[in-house]
DNA sequence: ACCGTTTACTGTACCGGTATAGAAGGGAGT
DNA sequence: ACTCCCTTCTATACCGGTACAGTAAACGGT
């Protein structure tokens, strides 16, 4: 059951079968009547995708990866977000999502053998052979959340500036020995000795995000105490949180690197019986929903998810256009701004004397 | 740069260089080696994945369909939570997840067009194109939460028992004023005269759950009041309840289509000032974790979310392997229990004569 | 020396479409 | 009547692989 089959039976030729389908204009609306009719007849669905995927070099699906397993994909609020954003941006164009991890599992690997047309590479494991594998399809790519590459577009925000406002905002309420509760997706976890070891952030929002920290607390003179827990899991978020707050010099104030950390952080605080943000301010990051639902309401940075998934999705698309043109343009790279959101997770910190319980 | 290009390098057949990547044990380890070397010398990646997927009528990507917007794929946690659940199963075959909506936009439809080996419908519009174009695609499907028919395998859960188990434990507490809060994709919305009218109802779902409602609420003689509102939206949901709670008559128990339904709910009560579960009982459905979360923590109708996406993607992957062996099995139906969960949002009625406040 | 098996590789025939150039026929304009 | 153009349809050559049957050489056993 091939355009071939219609052919005979309408007794034109496979082309005109075909243009019937893909391209109405060029023939005559009887003719194609007639052949949508035969087609209909022979239980005929359309051109084989397959097939019609090799002949034409494109498959009308883009894949989305990601290091972590899909189901952080679809557990993490500022993921969904952003896919949910990406979705919607694409639905028009016709292109589908297909979701792809970067963890290769044996021989298996869907980021080489899944036809597609494009990717977006999301909070992805640098090193990984499914990144790799991307760059030497020759794929168009857009890195989200990934350092910058000169010849490849990205989409990032603006991770540094807005950390250096979670910090100036910390210091303007008078806090000066200040924790840092960061998550990474390699060891060494605990208490962090030196800072400036390059071992201690992986992936670009972690290391941007420091940075952005130490640009205002170092200069302030400020005591730094840092953690760094696997991922951005609860659990592990409330085992980082515990060391830094379960000290006698523990912190007055907690810059935690997500939204998804920081409510560890709360939950913790709560059970040592620091009340936040009388003895303890805690602020968060990305304005994930639950920064606005839980109590007391996260002071945070918010990044615009669904802007950044809409400008993935459409750099992304501009890519792959550009790429069936053959024009090679300039890759672009798009930053996008972050905002200090003050809830009522930060105070003024409390007198000395006083700021242990 | 083709199989053959390699081929010609190394002095083989083009064959041969085929079975180099896909089927290692076909040919011996030091000419393995060395074509492996030519390939990556003349930085060919592999096997192309379209035409790979034309030659072998098969793809390694599996669809899942949606009738809604994808945007509430990754906003309703039920949602997300099945997907992780189907993605963590599909893992380790191999298999990649392609998101379509059945909403056809004009003349583009990924259902038709988009490469893949089976699919899962999803909380699906019966009467799409798109999912009319699956069919006749004859691609191994799976139908979850839908009607289940002969032929295809289905997933469901005992909505209906569900249902009943949540009205009786209304019974039993002594309601006897009952509102349903009833959510659909079609008009018309607000106050439902006939609960017997066919068009009161459309989705698998909600007419198994309005069913089980009716089979305890009926003989009970309990007095029912329905409404009925646009989807599973916060806004909508508030509209919806607002409309049974805001008037004199108002019941004194409430269950609602799902869980997010009853979050809007107990919003509109809270504003109302009507007490719950003093004054008003409320029970939802499904057992998102937002029930646990809200105050007062939510009664409702627990389905366990992670078994129904192993399960869908069980049976999915096994429909694929008999269509490629060309095994005709009979179809398989898989119901899963549910379970009512009591927590803080239902109490005993409250004496009759104060039950306006 | 003979025969049955493996192992290692090759040749051919598909898989089911689309691109592109070109041919046949039918007005319109001069 | 001639040219030019436009519409409509066709012929051929790909797209880049895999399946399957077959051949030639090496191997082991008697």
């Amino acid at each position: 059951m091939t355009l071939q089959t219609i052919a005979d039976r309408v007794g034109v030729s496979r082309m005109t079968v075909s243009n019937a389908f893909s391209k109405p204009d060029q023939l005559s609306a009887p003719l194609r009547e007639r052949i949508l009719a035969a087609a209909q007849e022979l239980g005929y669905v359309g051109p084989d995708p397959a097939a019609r995927a090799l002949a034409k070099g494109s498959t009308g699906a883009v894949g989305v990866v990601f290091t972590h397993s899909l189901r952080f994909a679809f557990t993490d609020l500022v993921a969904t977000g952003f896919l949910g954003a990406i979705a919607e941006e694409l639905a028009p164009t016709g292109l589908s999502i297909t979701l792809l991890t970067s963890a290769d599992e044996g021989d298996i690997v869907p980021a080489r053998d899944v036809p597609m047309d494009g990717a977006l590479l999301y909070s992805c494991d640098w090193s990984s052979r499914a990144v790799d594998f991307l760059h030497r399809r020759r794929l168009p790519l857009v890195y989200v959340d990934q350092d910058p590459a000169d010849d490849i577009p990205s989409v990032n925000v603006d991770d540094r500036g807005g950390a250096r406002a979670a910090a100036r905002h910390l210091l303007d309420l008078g806090h000066r020995r200040i924790g840092l509760l960061m998550s990474g997706t390699y060891g060494p976890y605990g208490l962090v000795g030196d800072l400036h070891d390059a071992g201690v952030v992986d992936g670009h929002s972690s290391r941007q995000r420091l940075l952005g920290w130490l640009d205002e607390l170092v200069p302030a003179g400020a005591e730094v105490i840092a953690a760094r827990q696997d991922g951005t899991g609860l659990e592990q978020a409330r085992w980082g949180a515990r060391l830094l707050l379960d000290r006698p010099d523990r912190p007055t104030a907690l810059l935690c690197f997500s939204d998804a950390v920081a409510y560890g952080a709360l939950q913790v605080a709560a059970e040592l019986g620091i009340d936040v943000p009388g003895r303890l301010s805690v602020v968060g990051f990305d304005d994930n929903p639950l920064a606005a639902q839980v109590r007391p309401g996260l002071t945070t940075i918010r990044q615009d998810i669904a802007a950044k998934g809409k400008a993935a999705a459409a750099t992304l698309t501009a890519a792959i256009a550009r790429a069936k043109a053959g024009t090679p343009a300039p890759a672009e790279h798009v930053v996008l701004p972050t905002e200090l959101v003050i809830r009522e997770s930060t105070a003024p910190r409390a007198e000395p004397g006083e700021h242990l319980r």
